[in-house]
DNA sequence: AGAAAGATGAACGGTTTG
DNA sequence: CAAACCGTTCATCTTTCT
């Protein structure tokens, strides 16, 4: 998946206005999906389209069905349509929130409601930028109108008459949180596990300083993650269920009743984020256990990645011939040129960026200065680069980053997989550090082929330079229909470009952007070729990796928030093909 | 020739883990 | 404690467009 992706088109969404990423309020990852099929702005389909289908007899129930599967009970799912009508979904919510969070104090309950929802549907987020003396001023006016309601309701007695999840709710959406995913988090793991400290000290002042309101949002996460029991622990050594090669460490398990498929489903992303990611993604998707593993089990790479899905895990299977699991086996040439004082025998993690020639040259220079094995000091300062820029030895006294051609191979490619048709070196690598290991997942994938003779239905989110494609592919999992979701124009070609080199016989579709992916377009798919057996993406790292020193935001980043529309569309197919 | 777009290089800490 | 990490941003150089 091209991580930068989702910056590089035009923001109707206003990805970029900081305020809002600041109180955390308008942006409601969750309902990004009722945006969609109300705003009419869906790839391939014409403004309205979306409005006038959902108003047909189907639709009603699966209108239902996704409220539902948001955390509402049917019966008042099924009330709030009645008043507000089928197209309305922005109004059916709303009401939905207003029964849910304040049932028994309405008039507030409106107020906080119809703010969220009204400044969230705020027209003009095109051309929103947040120096703008207006913008500015009515983003403070919509903080101030709600910091009113929300200090009113602040005190004690005032709350007494709420229950534990009520209360805990707004006191989440006081700090900022989605009201959405608040619900839908309260609904899945229960009031007690979210902490609140109730001694806020709110000053209105605070709200035009953005860094102490990113930093107080920060600590609170902590805090409140700090005090949640079930943290994720990761498995040492990182095996996941096993890996070739090693007897399993299990065959066997039992999934949660709402995780069961089909469709299967399988979602990747990096194993080390800031804490708490993890139990949010997990709990979204259906409360499966992560699967952490590290590719270096696969290839002569480390990669430790996690990945959340319904598949079996008894009779897995590696992808054959197996890859050379050490540096020199890998990387033959280097073997002659590698000094006894690395003892590195894995290469770290393949990452976006490499060194410079500067990097390597003045390490050339370091070794030229000393005859002989040179001072520990030197090495450690060399070795430290080396592992920091994952550098292998070339010739006498010199290192050199990895080609574009040897990252293909270690990540299980074919090679000049991501070559020619005028993508840059800087693509390549960008494209390829971003990518799946492809023996990790196809291992992981192996236990379809006994389940799918006849071959596969596709839809692969983030689909990148296409590893899940190829992995199946290598696998002999034959690809009937493939649709494809990838933003990075690069990243779609290189996929296609594989796609008419291998002789497929079955049908690349590909979209663009995961946001604008609807119901409807959904709907046409599946029944065009009868659902899809598998739902394959690892949604942007950006802001989870710990690479990023910039924004490093968590799943609420401005890219790696795009895992919401990674369930919503998980949701809305399971929805679809009657599994909700 | 000059502007615009694209490619490359270099500097930029901190969180999380065992 | 060390060690690792699917990165961002700005400056500068290079190529392409007008």
């Amino acid at each position: 998946m091209d991580g930068n992706a989702a910056s590089g088109d035009s923001d109707e969404f206003s990805w970029d206005s900081d305020s809002d990423n600041e109180n955390g309020i308008k942006k409601s990852p969750l309902s990004s999906c009722l945006d969609s099929s109300t705003a009419g702005r869906e790839e391939g389909t014409v403004p309205g389209e979306a409005n006038a289908s959902s108003a047909a007899g189907p639709s009603n129930s699966k209108l239902i069905c996704h409220f539902v599967g948001m955390g509402f009970s049917e019966n008042i799912v099924a009330k709030a349509i009645k008043e507000n009508g089928e197209e309305n979904t922005e109004a059916i919510l709303e009401t939905l929130l207003t029964y849910t969070v304040l049932e028994k104090s309405p008039l507030e309950g409106q107020s906080i409601n119809s703010d969220i929802l009204s400044s969230e549907s705020d027209g003009d987020s095109t051309s929103h930028s947040p120096e703008s003396d207006g913008d500015f001023l009515d983003e403070l006016s919509d903080v101030d109108e709600l910091s009113d309601i929300n200090s009113s309701l602040g005190d004690e007695e005032n709350m007494d008459h709420l229950s534990d999840k009520e209360k805990k709710l707004l006191l989440l959406v006081d700090m900022g949180y989605c009201i959405e995913e608040v619900s839908a988090a309260i609904d899945r793991c229960g009031p007690s596990c979210i902490q609140i400290d109730p001694h806020k000290d709110k000053k209105r002042q605070h709200f035009d300083d953005e860094r102490w309101e990113r930093k107080r949002k920060k600590a609170y996460e902590k805090k409140v993650l700090d005090e949640d029991d079930d943290a994720i622990h990761f498995p040492n050594p990182m095996l996941g269920f096993g890996v070739p090669g090693e007897p399993p460490l299990r065959t066997h398990r039992t999934l949660p009743e709402a995780a069961i498929g089909p469709p299967y489903f399988y979602y990747e992303n990096v194993a080390f984020t800031p804490k708490g990611v993890w139990s949010t993604i997990s709990r979204f998707l259906y409360d499966i256990e992560p699967e952490f593993v590290d590719s270096k089990y696969f290839c002569a790479a480390a990669r430790k990645r996690g990945y959340v899905h319904n598949l079996p895990i008894h009779n897995r299977r590696p992808l054959l011939p197996l890859q050379p699991r050490t540096i020199h086996e890998a990387l033959p040439l280097t073997r002659k040129w590698w000094p006894l004082w690395d003892r590195r025998s894995k290469l770290n993690c393949i990452q976006t960026v490499t060194a410079s020639a500067k990097t390597t040259e003045k390490i050339r220079r370091a070794l030229e200065g000393c005859e002989g094995v040179p001072p520990l000091q030197v090495q450690k300062d060399i070795l430290d680069e080396c592992r920091k820029w994952n550098l292998v030895w070339v010739g006498r006294n010199k290192v050199a980053t990895l080609e574009p051609d040897e990252i293909e191979m270690l990540l299980g490619f074919p090679k000049n997989h991501t070559r020619g048709g005028g993508i840059s070196r800087t693509d390549r690598l960008k494209a390829l550090g971003n990518s799946f290991q492809v023996d990790t997942v196809a291992y992981h994938l192996s236990v379809l082929k006994e389940i799918f003779p006849g071959g596969i239905n596709l839809l692969s989110l983030f689909s990148g330079i296409g590893g899940a494609e190829v992995a199946l592919h290598r696998l002999g999992i034959p690809l009937k229909n493939v649709v494809a979701v990838e933003i990075s124009e690069t990243s779609r070609d290189i996929l296609r470009s594989w796609w008419e080199q291998t002789n497929q016989t079955g049908n690349l579709i590909d979209f663009t952007d995961i946001r604008k992916l609807n119901a409807d377009r959904l709907e046409q798919l599946i029944s065009s070729f009868g659902g899809f057996d598998l739902i394959i993406g690892g949604s942007p790292c950006n802001n989870l990796t710990g690479s990023n020193r910039v924004s490093r935001d968590g799943l609420e980043g401005k890219h790696s928030s795009l895992f919401y529309d990674y369930f919503r569309i998980l949701d809305l197919v399971r929805c679809i093909m009657g599994k909700n």
